[in-house]
DNA sequence: TTCACATTGTCACACGATTGTCACACGCCT
DNA sequence: AGGCGTGTGACAATCGTGTGACAATGTGAA
C-alpha cells in the first residue's frame, strides 16, 4: 500500500511518515502542491494525505486536479474548527478529513475506515456500508430483507453524508451544509428530515436504529 | 477477447491496460486517433475503450469512422458531467460511456454489461434485455405473454435509449436529446411520450412497471 | 380529393411527494 | 420549576409528475 503525504510542515510530515511506515505502508512525500502532482503522476499511490495549506497550488486545487481522472482515496488535513474547509473538501471529492491536532492512532483509524470503504465501493454512484446499499443515481436505499426504498433529494444527501462516516458522529452543522448548502438550512429542518427518514427506513420494531442521535452533537450511522 | 485502449494520458492508459490484462483480456494500445484507426484495421479488436480527448483525430471522429463498417462495442471515456459529450457519443453509435474518475471495478462492471448486451444482441436492428425484445427496424417491442406492440418513431427511440442502459437511470436531458435531437424537445413532451408509451405497454395490473420514474432525474428501464 | 386514422405538440388540471414551519410533548439536567 | 435538546404530528405552500383533451399535421386507402 503506497501513501503520498503532502504536508509542508516538515516536523509533522516526518511524524506522519513515521506513523505510516511503522504500520507497514510505503511512503512518499511532497511539500508543495506542484510536487504533489508530479509525484502523483509518477507513483500513483493508493492513498493521499493532503494538507490544505501548502505552497502553490493549495490542497483544494491539487484535489480537484487529481479528481478529474482518479478516485483514489484522499484525506484532508485541516486546522480545527475550519468547518468551511471541511465542507469544501468534501464537495470537491475528498473521502475524509482529519482536524489538527490529532493522534497517530486517530489518524490510522480514519485511514483504515477510508480504505475499507474504498474497497467496498463499487463506483461513485453506489455507496455500500455493510449490507446496506445506497444508489445515489437512482436515489434508493436497499436494506437486507426489505424492498428498496426511494429517497428524496435531501434525504439522499443526508444518508450519503452519514454513510460516508459510518460509525462516526457527523455534526448537525456539517449535515446542514451538506444537504442545503452553507447558510440555507437550520437544525429544525434537519430534525424534521431525520424524523421523516426514520419513518421511511426504520419501520421494523426491535431492531436497533440505523440513525443514532448523539445529543448536542449530531447524528451517527450505525450498521 | 482483444481490447483496444485509446488514451493519451499514458499513466491512465497503463492502469487501464493492467486492469484488463489482469482480467484475462488481450490488450493493444493507441495514444492518438490515427494510431487507433491503423491498429483497428490491423487487429480488429472485440472491444474498444476510447477517450474523447485524444490527439487528431478526436474520439468522436474515430468512432464515426469505425461505425461506418463495424458494430464492435465501443465505450467512451469522458470527463464527469460533460453531458453534451455523452449525448454526442451515443448519437454516433457508442455503446456506453464512463465518466472520469472511475474505479477499475466500476469500469469492468460496465465492460461486462456492454459485452453481455453485445452477445445477446442479434444484430444492430434488434435489441434484447432479459426477455424483452425490441425490433428497431419494424419498430415493435415484444414482451413475454403479450402480442408484439407497434411503437411510433419517437417511442422507439425512447425505448432504445433506456434499454441501452437497463437498470441505470437515464437523465431527462439525455432522453430528450436522443429522441428529438439537441434543442428540439422539452420535458413536457417527454412526459407526454412516457404517458402514451405506458398506456401501450403496461396494461397488466399488479406487475411492476417497466419504465420507472426517478423524480428530478429521469427514467429507468427495469426488467 | 376526401375521409379515417395515427402521431405529436400543447394546454390545463389533478394528484401526490416534498418541504418549511409551527406547536407541543417528553426526557434530562440544574 | 424552568431551560434545553429532541421527537412528533399537523398544516400549508410548492413542485414534479401523471393525465385527459384538443388541434395540427401527415399518411394511406377509398
Amino acid at each position: 500500500m503506497k501513501t503520498l503525504i503532502v504536508e509542508d510542515d516538515k516536523t509533522l510530515a516526518d511524524i506522519l511518515a513515521f506513523t505510516f511506515v511503522r504500520e507497514g505502508y510505503e511512503v512518499i512525500q511532497a511539500f508543495t502542491g506542484s510536487d504533489a502532482l508530479t509525484l502523483w503522476d509518477k507513483e500513483h499511490p493508493d492513498l493521499m494525505l493532503l494538507d490544505v495549506n501548502i505552497p502553490f497550488p493549495d490542497g483544494f486545487s491539487v484535489c480537484e486536479t487529481i479528481r478529474k481522472n482518479w478516485d483514489t482515496p484522499i484525506i484532508f488535513l485541516t486546522v480545527r474548527d475550519s468547518e468551511d474547509d471541511i465542507i469544501h473538501g468534501l464537495d470537491i471529492g475528498a473521502d475524509d478529513y482529519i482536524s489538527k491536532p490529532f493522534s497517530p492512532r486517530q489518524l490510522m483509524a480514519r485511514v483504515d475506515a477510508v480504505l475499507r470503504r474504498a474497497c467496498q465501493q463499487v463506483d461513485i454512484d453506489h455507496y455500500q456500508v455493510g449490507a446496506i446499499h445506497l444508489d445515489l443515481k437512482q436515489k434508493k436505499i436497499t436494506i437486507p430483507h426489505q424492498e428498496p426504498i426511494a429517497l428524496s433529494e435531501s434525504e439522499c444527501r443526508f444518508v450519503h453524508c452519514i454513510m460516508r462516516y459510518a460509525g462516526q458522529v457527523v455534526t448537525s452543522q456539517i449535515l446542514i451544509n451538506c444537504i442545503w448548502g452553507p447558510g440555507n438550512g437550520n437544525k429544525e429542518m434537519l430534525r424534521q428530515m431525520v424524523h421523516r427518514l426514520r419513518k421511511k427506513i426504520e419501520p421494523i420494531e426491535g431492531k436497533k436504529p440505523m440513525i443514532e442521535t448523539v445529543s448536542g452533537v449530531g447524528y451517527c450511522f450505525c450498521q
